[in-house]
DNA sequence: CCCGTGAAGTTTTACGTATAACGTGTCCCG
DNA sequence: CGGGACACGTTATACGTAAAACTTCACGGG
C-alpha cells in the first residue's frame, strides 16, 4: 500500500518483494522460464496477490504499442441480432487475448463528423457492419484493420468481408412459397440503403423473373412496426388481384405486415402468407409463428473476428458465406382459391 | 511522415511544424492563451491536419491518470431496454468529453473469474445494472467510482443508485386491474435473483393484501418466451378457481402468456387480462397490444451518467427515482361474469 | 587453472504525451 | 537607464510498463 490511495504500480510490487521492477514484469508476464527463480517468483505472486496490484492498462498499452481491443461497429442495437453478433465475436476474441468494444449507431451520440470520439480506446482493429458504413472513410483514415460485415464484396475497397449467404435465404423463400402455389408476391423491403438488402430485392426479382406468370410489386418501409404496417396497409389497398405472398426483409416488418392484414380482414396464413428474415425472438411471440429465414447471428460474429484476426496477422482471411435456412413455421400456407 | 508507417506523433508534428513538441500539446490541447502566438499556432494546426495526426490515447490517458471512458455493465443485449439505457448514458457522456464501453452478460465470454478482463480499457468509473451484480466485488475491489442502476438503496453498500419508480409502476397496474373488477391475480415472475424483481413481487403481494376479497398466486419463469409460456400453461391448469388477471414482471413475459392462454383455449383480454412491464418494441407487435408500464430506458441512462459524472466529481448525485406510467392497451378488459 | 555457460537477477531505456520549470528578448515605467 | 513584466517559446520530467542489454556468481570440462 506505498503511499495514500493510489493503486499499486509494479514498482510497489517489487518493492514488497525485494526485487527489482522488471523481474515483477518478468514473472507476471509469464516470461520466465530460466530467468527466475521459482522460489522468488512464487514471493513475487504472493506480493502482487496481496496489495491487489492490477496492471495500468494505459501504460502497457503505450509500451506495446497496441490495445488488444477491437471495436465492433453496429447500425444500432435495437435489435437482439448485433447483440448475438456480439456475443460471438467477444467469445472469439477472449479466447485470443482481445476485448470487443462496442459502437452502437451513432444517431445523436457524439459529434458527427468523429464517430470514434466516443470510443476512446485507442483500437487494434475495426469489424463494422455495412449497415453502418458511413463511419466507414473515418477508419480507412486511421489505416486500421478492418473488416465488413454483410458488405458488396466488389465496393468494399478491398477490405476483407464476410458475409450471410442471404441470396440463397431468399431463394430458399421464394422456392417454398412457389412451392405451395403462391403466383402474387408482395415485396416489403426495408427502407435502408445497405448492400445486404438490395441483393434481397434483387434476388426475389431475377428468380421470379424466372417464373412464368408470376408477379411482384415492391413496398419500402422503415424497420420499425408501425413503418412496416403503415406500408403495407397502402399496398394492400392498391387496385389489382391482391397478393397472396408478402415478403418481408425482416422479421420485424412482417410484425407489422400481420397488424396491417388483420386491420384489412385478412388472415395470416389463410389469406396472406408472410415470411421474415432473422429469425429474431420476436418471430415466435407473434401468432401465428413467423415463417422466417434464420441467421447465425453468433457465426456471423465468430467468422467476423477469425477475419479480423487474420487481417491483423497479414493473412488472407477465410473465403465463403455463411449459410443459413428457411425455419417454416404457421405463417405460410397454400394461397386461397379464387 | 516520419519513418515507414508508424502513425505521426507530436514530434513528428512539432518537426513539420518547426516548433518544439511542447508546442504542439499546448495549441492543440488549447492551452495556448497567452503562449504561443496565433501565426504558430496555425502553422502547428496545419502540419497537425497535413499529417493527419492523431493523439495516441494510451500515452495520453497514461500521462494524465485517467481515461474519460466509462463502463456500462448490463447483464444481457437480448433486450432493446439496455440498448436504449446506452444511448442515454452516451449522449450524456459525449456532452461530457467522456466515452461509454458497454460491458453486456458475461456468459461465455471470458473468464468469469475477472470479468473485466474483456474490458481491456482502463476505467474512470463503472455504471452497473443490479441486473449484473455478480462484477459488483471486482468492481468494489478497484476502488471506481461506481453507480448502480434499479438496485435496493439499502443493500448496495453505500454505492450512488439511480432507480426507476417500479413500485408506483406495479401500483399503477393493480390499481388499473382492480379498477375493471378483477379480484383473481396471477403474478408471473421473472426468475431472475434481482431487486427490481424483488419489489414487484412485494408490492404487487402489499397492495393485494390491503384488498378484501382477492387473491394472489404466483408463478416463476426465466426471461424466455418459451419458459414463460411453459410456466404459465402449468399455473393456468392448477386446480381452483382461473385468476382473471395475469400480471408479468416483463413484456417478454407477457409474450410467452399469450401463447399459453392460446393454447388454453382463452381469449385476451376477454377471459384473461396480461400486463407487462418495459414496453418494448414487442408490446406492439403482438395482438392484442399488451397494456404495460412504459419505462423511460434513455432517461435512465441519462440519469445513470449523470450520478456517475456526480460521483467522479465527489459530489452526491440528485435524489429521486424517475417516473414510470401505465399505458392501457388491449390486453387488460373486465373479467368475464361467472 | 581458465574460460565458457547458464541461472538469476538488475539496470536502463523507450513508448508519446502533458505540463512544470526554465530561458529569452522586448517594452514600458519609474 | 535599470529592471520588472510580459509574450513566446523551449527543456526537462514523469506517468507505469516491457524488454533488451548488462552484471554477477557458481560450476564444470578441457
Amino acid at each position: 500500500m506505498a503511499r495514500g490511495s493510489t493503486r499499486p504500480t509494479s514498482r510497489d510490487v517489487a518493492q514488497a518483494a525485494g526485487v527489482s521492477q522488471a523481474a515483477v514484469s518478468l514473472v507476471l508476464g509469464d516470461k520466465w522460464r530460466g530467468r527466475v527463480s521459482e522460489p522468488t517468483a512464487q514471493r513475487v505472486r504472493d506480493a502482487a496477490h496481496r496489495l491487489g496490484y492490477r496492471p495500468n492498462l494505459a501504460a502497457r498499452n503505450l509500451r506495446l504499442g497496441r490495445t488488444r481491443t477491437v471495436l465492433l461497429v453496429v447500425p444500432a442495437l435495437t435489435t437482439e441480432f448485433f447483440a448475438e453478433v456480439y456475443t460471438g465475436a467477444a467469445r472469439i476474441a477472449a479466447e485470443h487475448g482481445f476485448g470487443v468494444v462496442l459502437y452502437p449507431s451513432p444517431e445523436g451520440v457524439g459529434p458527427a463528423r468523429d464517430p470514434f470520439a466516443s470510443a476512446r480506446a485507442a483500437l487494434d482493429g475495426v469489424i463494422a457492419s455495412s449497415m453502418a458504413a458511413d463511419a466507414l472513410t473515418a477508419i480507412r483514415g486511421d489505416q486500421l484493420p478492418l473488416v465488413m460485415l454483410d458488405s458488396d464484396p466488389e465496393g468494399s475497397l478491398g477490405a476483407a468481408t464476410v458475409n450471410l449467404d442471404i441470396t440463397d435465404g431468399i431463394r430458399q423463400v421464394t422456392e417454398h412459397l412457389l412451392a405451395l402455389g403462391h403466383r402474387r408476391f408482395l415485396h416489403l423491403a426495408a427502407d435502408v440503403p445497405s448492400w445486404t438488402f438490395d441483393i434481397r430485392a434483387r434476388e426475389l426479382a431475377a428468380r421470379l423473373a424466372g417464373t412464368p406468370g408470376t408477379t411482384l410489386r415492391t413496398a419500402h418501409a422503415p424497420i420499425s412496426i408501425e413503418g412496416a404496417q403503415a406500408a403495407t396497409e397502402t399496398a394492400l389497398a392498391a387496385p389489382g388481384p391482391r397478393p397472396t405472398a408478402l415478403v418481408c426483409d425482416d422479421d420485424k416488418l412482417a410484425a407489422g405486415a400481420y397488424k396491417a392484414a388483420r386491420r384489412a380482414g385478412l388472415r395470416v396464413p389463410d389469406d396472406l402468407s408472410v415470411t421474415g428474415l432473422d429469425d429474431l425472438g420476436l418471430a415466435t411471440a407473434i401468432d401465428p409463428e413467423l415463417t422466417t429465414v434464420r441467421l447465425d447471428a453468433e457465426l456471423f460474429g465468430e467468422r467476423g473476428m477469425h477475419a479480423l484476426l487474420a487481417v491483423m496477422e497479414g493473412q488472407t482471411p477465410q473465403e465463403g458465406d455463411i449459410p443459413v435456412h428457411l425455419v417454416v413455421r404457421g405463417s405460410t400456407a397454400p394461397p386461397p382459391q379464387d
